[in-house]
DNA sequence: ATGACATTAAATTAAATACTTAAATGCCAG
DNA sequence: CTGGCATTTAAGTATTTAATTTAATGTCAT
């Protein structure tokens, strides 16, 4: 019986992948992968608006998978859970061979 | 520069989350982690319709993360990749560490 | 062929998401 | 405190997704 996963992580995870499952999210993720970056900086690298940028970082701060902080007047945005740098490690590394 | 990520694997992978993230599917793909199962085993572990254990069934088919052999009258569905096996047990490790 | 069971398909309804635009907030410099 | 920049919020619309119900298909056993 391999199968131990409870509902209640089942919910969890699957919440959590929901979560990154947009490209634009997913994008935004891999680009704060090993550094901080304002709404602007992801703007200039994801072709959408700021306004929908930052919607997709709310997401993303309501889920608790990035956290910010603010200084002057920018708001620098990093991942704020180290298991979210390892998923996406894993899946970087299963599905983009050739990189 | 660590963002080695292709546009078209962003997509990809978007995708392949957005696939998984649907309780029930995170569910069956648990459940078919080491056998094969038919729609009925399917839905006596899922509590659902039969018919909305067959719809998942055949979204995660035509995505390509399982595949089905039929048998007489049941078909049995497997995962696919092998690929989805590890992710899937990378994410059991990260986010279900009591069991 | 007929009946029983497993699975799929179609159609409907309800609900959640995403993007755009425009207005609003917050902060700093001068 | 006023103007400008960065960011957020709100409103509105369009799209997508999910579940239920019901009908259809296919296969086996008799």
């Amino acid at each position: 019986m391999k199968d131990d996963m409870k509902d209640e992580d089942v919910e969890h995870v699957a919440a959590l992948l929901k979560t990154m499952s947009h490209p634009i999210r997913m994008r935004i993720l891999c680009l704060l992968q090993d550094k901080e970056l304002t709404v602007g900086d992801l703007r200039s690298e994801v072709k959408t608006s700021n306004a929908n940028v930052s919607q997709h970082l709310t997401i993303l701060r309501n889920k608790q998978i990035i956290a910010s902080r603010k200084e002057a007047n920018y708001i620098y945005n990093r991942i704020a859970d180290k298991r979210i740098l390892e998923l996406i490690s894993t899946m970087k590394n299963l599905f983009c061979p050739a990189k």
